[in-house]
DNA sequence: AAAAAAATTTAGATTAACCTAAAAATATAT
DNA sequence: ATATATTTTTAGGTTAATCTAAATTTTTTT
């Protein structure tokens, strides 16, 4: 039997949650992020593992087993390739097409999604940096740092973003930083730990705290 | 509100059965379309005509109002739409693509149909010869022949399909009739009328009434 | 180690989209 | 014009995914 569009949601904010040791999952914490009650969320685990697609013991939590890890990351790849063309080949900008990957993502043709993947080159990277799993699921974080980590006088390179809601993804438009461009930190305010930075060897501007943290680099 | 995936479906298999007249559709011809019981479809009906999307009166069957004609045109236009990426952009072949697009269709996005549309090049017509409704809700049916209907000597150009079953359009493959081809009709068999036909003026071949009757031609 | 607070589950409803069986309306045949 | 057959609707259920309110379990605080 197939998996319906709310179980994938599921499985896929799971994953999310758990982070990269796979930790258990809070009914609350679900509750939360599928915009739900924590009752409709115990509702939900129950069919979840009588399906197999989690581990759930009652008021322990969450993980999700091997058969439900292949189905989440499934949907990720799917998701990621979607907003991959949305940008790339229709001109989405960058804050306009999570939402339209969310409808996306749910369409189940195993065939459709290897062609997909072809027709765009087999990218490794959604348009927020995020890696996009491979056909036979695997799925590798790079190991990045946070702005807030850099040290003055350091330059990096821009590689994703932490917070992906489009008014901070506009934010940085105006900004002129995208994916990929060069930051030297030149500044730190010690006060608000505000900083002054230039992009690209070019232009220089102020960013604050609530930006530099949710920015992902890569040191050089 | 929005319209459900269900809503639309039978907004647009009402559309199909009312042909270019629009007449009345029965309970019965939907519930067999959209593979449920009568009983079921009067329920839905009762909703459709609840939020103007149909003309409903208990036993004198169902017509689409303009909103609903409106709903309905929109869900063809992304249908097709979507194969003509399927089919020019990933590749598939014309028999692989109804049931993909059949989801696809539903995807929620004025501004994604827009931007696919401009992509593909605003296609006329879908990888079957169907016409694409514009923007606007335009749509023209183009008035073809059936092939049964051309006489021996004349030379038509194959435009479309009736049935559009993946094991009819794999039969045109194998018998090397595309979209587009020139068909002469060499010879007609009085006792089962099947013909002798000749392709692009090229190679010849025999082809039975079932697939005579499913071909939509035009003649030059 | 109680008591209090927080998290989670259970109980009992609701809504959309379906179902079967029975009733009612319409169409067809004698 | 009746009787018969067909079509359609109504009545009463089911399932998935949600809800609120109440009960239970776990965690935290005193
Ligand atoms: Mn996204
Ligand atoms: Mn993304
Ligand atoms: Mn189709
Ligand atoms: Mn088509």
């Amino acid at each position: 039997m197939q998996n319906s569009f709310t179980e994938e949601n599921y499985l896929k904010i799971i994953h999310a949650l758990s982070g990269r040791e796979g930790h258990e999952v809070s009914t609350n914490a679900l509750a939360e992020s599928t915009s739900t009650r924590a009752a409709s969320v115990t509702d939900m685990l129950r069919k979840l593992a009588e399906k197999g697609l989690i581990h759930y013991k009652k008021y322990q939590g969450v993980r999700l087993t091997e058969s439900g890890e292949k189905v989440a990351i499934n949907v990720i790849r799917k998701h990621r390739l979607w907003e991959v063309f949305l940008v790339e080949k229709l001109g989405f900008g960058w804050d306009e097409v999570h939402d339209i990957a969310e409808e996306l993502e749910h369409i189940p043709s195993d065939h459709l999604v290897e062609r997909l993947d072809a027709f765009l080159g087999h990218p490794r990277f959604d348009p927020h940096g995020d890696p996009i799993p491979d056909a036979k699921g695997n799925l590798t974080e790079p190991d990045y740092f946070i702005l807030t980590e850099v040290q003055i006088g350091e330059k990096v390179r821009m590689m994703g973003v932490l917070d992906h809601a489009p008014s901070f993804l506009q934010h940085l438009d105006r900004a002129g930083i995208t994916l990929g461009c060069l930051i030297e930190i030149k500044e730190i305010n010690e006060y608000d730990k505000s900083a002054s930075v230039q992009i690209n060897e070019n232009h220089t501007l102020f960013i604050s705290l609530e930006v530099s943290k949710n920015l992902l680099v890569q040191r050089r």
